[in-house]
DNA sequence: TCAATGATTAGC
DNA sequence: CTAATCATTGAT
């Protein structure tokens, strides 16, 4: 099941390249010595300051300074005055963009724990101390690479969640047939709960 | 000082 | 679908 901490050129691509490909990935929190949380990415969603849904569209500020940074940092904002998102930073210094994490399969706690980007933050306790920490080794909070059962995840790809400029571009993917993402794209039969979870049409069971 | 606003969530 | 929630932001 190990496998390598992605590497800071995972992320020195466009937001809308590495999104999909973060799909299947693991995120990893080492909370204390022998306390490791881990789950599986099924969800994620791009953004980048050419387009207006993204924090960094109109102008660089201290809120926002994060974005414009080193690709493979966390950008953590509030949302909502009650949540935090956790976004890791992409492409390259001096151009806002970034991956939002929406939604992670953690197989050990259950059903849908983590399924939401204030949930997901919340599971893993990554909260505004958190921002502008980097996860390509070295810290508390890494993401490995895919384990070979994942290699080829089916992705479906939608508009993305909660937002109301940029709202027709298809920048969010998720994991298909994952049990674990906060919701499923109009007219995607996948079921989200385990209640009417049928094991011989899944291939993931994520 | 105050009202408006969310990259949300829970609950019907 | 709507109500609840509250830190941040920008306008009085």
């Amino acid at each position: 099941m190990a496998t390598p901490c992605l590497k800071p050129s995972f992320y020195r691509r466009p937001a809308q390249e590495v999104a999909p490909n973060l799909i299947g990935c693991i995120l990893v929190k080492q909370n204390s010595p022998n306390d490791f949380l881990w789950g599986v990415v099924v969800e994620t969603e791009a953004y980048s300051q050419e387009e207006e849904g993204c924090h960094g569209f109109h102008r660089r500020s201290s809120s926002n300074e994060t974005l414009f940074g080193e690709p493979g940092k966390l950008y953590v904002y509030r949302s909502y005055g009650i949540h935090h998102c956790v976004n890791i930073v992409t492409d390259q210094t001096d151009w806002a963009s970034g991956v939002l994490l929406r939604a992670v399969a953690i197989p050990d706690l259950g059903e849908r724990v983590a399924s939401g980007p204030g949930l997901l933050s919340k599971m893993f306790s990554l909260d505004l101390n958190y921002d502008g920490i980097s996860v390509t080794g070295g810290n508390d909070v890494w993401i490995a690479s895919r384990p070979s059962e994942l290699e080829f995840p089916k992705l479906v790809n939608t508009t993305r969640i909660g937002i109301t400029l940029g709202k027709e571009l298809l920048l969010r993917w998720y994991l298909k047939n994952s049990r674990s993402i906060s919701r499923r794209a109009k007219g995607d039969r996948t079921p989200a709960l385990l209640k009417s979870w049928s094991p011989s049409e899944l291939t993931y069971t994520f």
